[in-house]
Formats: structure tokens, sequence, C-alpha cells
RNA sequence: GCCUCCGUAGCUCAGUUGGAUAGAGCGAGUCACUUCUAAUGACUUGGUCGCAGGUUCGAGUCCUGCCGGGGGCACCA
């Protein structure tokens, strides 16, 4: 049981080891997708120049040792030099029926890794924007499809729950009274607490000046400024809690690690690398200068770890999480699923940990980058010019849009089960827009186009799940079609059964491919073509119609592609609804 | 100014790490529903891959230089 790639790679190679001799062995055999047969070598025409033969040459020798009669009905050498390979219909079949009875579906349990992975981190007294949505549900689906490859994942939310805002923010809870409404607008309406302080700190000096005291104290650990302190972080993670179950993400209140965690640490951070010598004083700030970063003018770039008033910034602080994941987290892997314009702070902090000794060899940080969304003026969507957008509205707009089309399409469903479907679908939108364009690449906020319910998008593929489940649905006795789906032998007659079972052979490399790479796009793109093959499938090949061997091996064909499709929208954290 | 990312069909985006004639979706046009869900499918339309060189059997992909855009570059995170 395994993708035709896995299974032809290792015989490429040693066909290749076979014809040229133990100096070629571990040659890339350059497998790839073909469009005139299912796949081509191409490592005849990469060998051709070393071995100084005519590229047709060495794909003669090459097939002269190449074994492949139990797994392909045709191989041939075309063009300059390709081999293209055609795959026998009895092999895909057996294939596909040894996946259908795998549990993993063909997904590898890959050597266990600790994964520490930092997503959301929304701030406290602030709304999530669309930025945070990206990086919460991309990190979300990288931890979901790391922990299914048998990886131990942490999940880390660092939360923005310290800082000199937080002396304002105090303050105005103060003037507005704990447990009042305008208090717990916290939980629903973040950022319209926050402007009531922000009006409150710009226009009323003496407001501004407590603030600042606030800050003061709150840094020197006064108990009731602190107690002031958590209840505003409280009422936020209701907000935050919200949202996230809104959307379906994994984080709990048990993968919290703000800012405020790393405090204690700070000071020490700062005297370990003064006493090293890698951070220096430079015009009353403790620096890090660090050799090829230069700004304006030439002028060094530093990573400033304590600021000339004393306090500290948010480079210390990730220099805290870099020596708590790796010493305390034990990580092998360390991801920060964080806005792309972070890059090159990100890399300073690494250096710095590198030189420092807190960073050891074998272990890896990744950042994640995490594209600018834009606005329909392609410029960066910001949420204090021009319309607010809130988070909250944007989700339930998502949802009422997919209301709309729902009761449009389902008039016989009842209404109970169209507003139960409603937020899976328009969720489940809004998260495929975000999962389906390349993490780094920045991308244009568009509402209608999201929730658009046709295309490249998630209800189609929802829409797939829901078609399969109504053959079942549709099947006269249930448990009987179950085990003939469940155990029978697929066979590969009609090419859109061909293409359907081949797509479904490669999920496995697919996810391994996710997890390795960093990037669920191609798990979109990969579902999207199932969900296609699957319609044309649908089209092509009665299921329930058919009789005997071929509606039985339809049936687990179905079954497995409902499977897959259902897993795979499960690893980006996209819900299947039983019906549409 | 320096660093960095990007420029692919009218629009939004892919492009499996250098392979044969560059792909999807949306849009536009034609066609197919007594159906296991037409929220679909089939076909058509659509490109000097920003420009110019270079590397080699072969470049959207690699190197250089331009043009255009985003982002970053000392006490906000």
């Amino acid at each position: 049981m395994a993708s035709p790639v896995s299974v032809i790679a290792p015989r490429v190679m040693a066909a290749i080891e076979a014809a040229f001799g133990a100096e070629f062995a571990g040659t890339d055999p350059v497998l790839r997708p073909s469009q005139y047969a299912d796949l081509q070598v191409n490592a005849p025409l990469a060998l051709a120049k070393r071995l100084g033969l005519p590229p047709r040459e060495v794909a003669g020798r090459l097939l002269a040792e190449l074994e492949l009669a139990d797994v392909c009905e045709q191989v041939e050498i075309s063009g300059p030099g390709f081999i293209n390979l055609t795959l026998a219909a009895t092999w895909i079949g057996a294939e596909t029926t040894s996946v259908r009875a795998d549990d993993r579906i063909g997904v590898p349990l890959e050597p266990r890794q600790r994964v520490v992975i930092d997503y959301s981190a929304p701030n406290v007294a602030k709304e999530m924007h669309v930025g945070h949505l990206r990086t919460t549900v991309v990190g979300d689906a990288l931890a979901r499809t790391l922990e299914h490859l048998g990886h131990d994942v942490i999940r880390q939310n660092h939360i923005g729950d310290w800082g000199t805002p937080f002396g304002m923010l105090i303050e105005h809870l103060l003037d507005v009274g704990e447990g009042t409404a305008e208090a717990r607008l916290l939980e629903t309406d973040p950022n319209a607490f926050y402007q009531g302080a922000r009006e409150r700190f710009d226009g009323d000096e003496a407001f501004a000046t407590r603030s600042r005291e606030r800050v003061v104290a709150l840094q020197a650990g006064d108990p009731d400024t602190l107690r002031l302190w958590s209840e505003l972080v409280e009422l936020s993670r209701h907000y935050f809690n919200r949202i996230y179950s809104l959307l379906g993400v994994t984080l709990t209140d048990d993968d919290l690690a703000g800012e405020s965690t790393y405090n204690d640490r700070l000071a020490s951070i700062c005297d370990e690398l003064e006493t090293a010598g890698i951070a220096t004083i430079s015009d009353g700030a403790l620096c890090v200068f660090l050799d090829g970063y230069t700004g304006r003018e030439g002028k060094p770039v530093p990573l400033i770890i304590r600021k000339s008033d004393g306090g500290y910034g948010y480079g210390t602080t990730d220099l805290a999480t870099i020596r708590y994941r790796v010493e305390e987290l034990r990580a092998d892997r360390m991801l920060y699923v964080i806005g792309a314009p972070q890059a090159l702070h990100l890399r300073m902090v690494w250096d710095t940990a590198r030189l420092a000794g807190w960073l050891p060899e074998g272990v890896d940080p990744v950042h994640v980058q995490i594209g600018n969304v834009l606005g329909e003026d392609r410029k960066i969507l910001r949420t204090r010019s021009g319309a607010p957008l809130r988070l909250v509205a944007l989700l339930d707009e998502a949802a009422a849009t997919a209301r709309a089309v729902i009761d449009a399409a389902r008039p016989d469903l009842d209404e109970d089960t169209r507003a139960a479907i409603a937020p899976q679908v328009g969720i489940g939108a809004v998260k495929y827009a975000d999962l389906s364009v390349a993490h780094d690449s920045e991308y244009v906020f568009d509402l209608a186009r999201m929730v658009a319910l046709t295309g490249d998008t998630g209800p189609y593929l929802q829409y797939a799940a829901a078609r399969i489940r109504s053959i079942f649905r549709a099947a006269d006795s249930a448990p009987a079609v179950l085990a003939e789906s469940g155990t029978a032998q697929i066979k590969v007659v009609e090419p859109a059964e061909r293409a359907l079972a081949l797509t479904l052979l490669d999920f496995g490399d697919v996810v391994a491919h996710v997890g390795a790479d960093l990037e669920p796009h191609r798990l979109c793109h990969y579902l999207f073509g199932l969900a296609q093959a699957f319609s044309v499938f649908y089209e092509h090949c009665p299921v329930l119609k058919a009789e005997g061997a071929t509606r039985s091996s339809r049936l687990s064909l179905c079954a497995l592609t409902l499977k897959v499709l259902v897993h795979g929208l499960d690893l980006l954290g996209i819900e299947a609804p039983e019906r549409m």
C-alpha cells in the first residue's frame, strides 16, 4: 500500500545503479507526473552528460534494468529520452483496495519529533483582525497535520498580554468600573474598549499620567495592579475562546503562553548576553549588533533587548521563547507562524540565540511567513482606517451568506438542519480561502469570493463529501452496503474510476509533504483535485444502479473518497456536513 | 540608500525544487437535469510567464542588470 511514486522511485534508483555502477547510487530518479502517461522518468536526460552518452541510449540501458512488470502495463522511451510509465489497472485497483483497508489511508507515521508551533498570538483588549485569522488558521492546520503524522505537537499561543498599553487599559477599566457593561466589551467588542481607553489617553492629561504610573506599578508587581491586569487578560481570554470555538480552532487555555510568561527571565537574558560580550550599551539601550545587519545609511541595526528606560521589548521575550522551547519543552523543531514583515526581526533573534548557545545544532527554527492580507486596493488591510472589520461580524456574515444559498438550494431541508449547516459552510469557506493560497504570498481579501460556493472553495469540497454521504443514505440496507464497501475489491475499468483511484493513492504523500514543507495549500489543491475527480466519476459511473462486483467496487471507491475528503478537511480544520 | 519578497490569462491564484505543447478557479460563450444532490459536468474563449542579457541538451523556475510594486531597516509589538 503506497503511492505510485514511492513504489517506483526505489526501483528506478536500483536500475540506475545496476546500469551505470555503484557511483550512481542515490541518483534522483526525477520522477514526475506526465501529460503523456501517468508518470515519467526524467533521469536519463540528467545522466546523459555525466555518462557522455546520448539521452536515449541512457534511457535504453536504464530500461533494460528496470523491473516494473507488476506495476506498469506500459513502459516506453519517448521524445529526447523520457521514460513514460503507464500504470496497470490491476495494480491501481489492488493498491486502492489496500489503502481502503488501511486505517491511516496511506498517511505515513513518521519518527516522532517534538514540534513547537507558535501561532495566532492575538493581543489582549484588541480585536483579532484578518491577519490574526490567517496565522490562526494556518498554524492550526499545521498543528493538526503534524500531529496526525505522529509528531508530538506543542501549541504556543504567544498572546500580547504585557507592555505599556496596559497602564492605559487598567485605568480605563477602573474608570468604567469592573463588571460593568463597558468592561464586558472586552469579551464582545474589544476594539471599542481599547478605543475608549485610547481616547482618554490622548485627550486627558491626568489620565495619561495615571496610566504611566500604572505601568510602573504593574512592572513593580503591585498586587492590586496585577489583579486588575489579570482581569483584563481573563476577559480577553473569553473573547479569544469564543472566536476559536466559532472557527473550530484547537487552541485552548493550556496553550496560552503570553509575553508575560517570560517576565522573570528577561533580566537574566540581558545579563548573560552582556556578560558574554554579545550585548553592549548604545544610546542607553542594551543592544546586540550582529554582522551583516545594516539599515539606513549603512548604520548597524541593533536588536534592542533592554530599552534605555530599563523596559524590555519583544526581542527579549522572543529570545526567552527560544530558551524555554529548547530547554524546557525540548523542541526538535520550532515553528513561528508569524507575519512575513517579522522576518528580519526573527533572523536577528535566532542569530543572537545561536551566538549565546541557546539554539543547539539540529534545532532549526522555521519562520512560516504569513503574507499580508490586502484590501481591494491591494494595500494592507487595516482595521483602523475605513470601515472597521470586526472578525466576529465577518464570520457571521460568511455564515449568513452561506445560509442564504442553502435556503435557496435546499428548501427540502428543515429549519434546524439548514441553521446547523450554514456556519459549517460559511466558516469552512473563510478558512479554505486562507489556506488555499501559499501562506507566504499576499492575497486580496474578498469576502464574496471566499463565500462563493462554486470553484476552488471549501464548500465545493464539502459538497463532494455530502454527495457521497447521500449515496450511502440512499442505499437500501445501510449495514450491508457498508460491509460491501469496506471489503470489496476495487476494480478500475472506466477512465473516471482510474483517475479517481490514482488521485486517492497520492493522499499519504501529500500529507507528508505538507508536514515537511509546511504548506497546507498543497493539501487544499490536492483535495480540490480529488473533489473534481470524484465529480467526474459521479457523472459517468452510476454506483447504486450498477450491479455485482462493479457496484461493490464503486461503493468501496466512494467510501474511500469520502474518508480521504473528510480526513483531509479535518487536517485543515474544516468540517464536512452530513448534508448540504 | 541598504536588505528582502513579489511581477504568470480580463480578475484571483497554482506551477511537485531545471524537463516535452505553462495550468486551475472565477468571468464570458455553447451544451447536458423523469439523476445516487445540476451547489455539477462537457466543450469553447483566453498568455511576448515585467524587460534585457547569461548559464545548458532544456529556464516561469538558477545568475546578473534594469523597470514596477509590497514589506523591513533603534527603543511599539
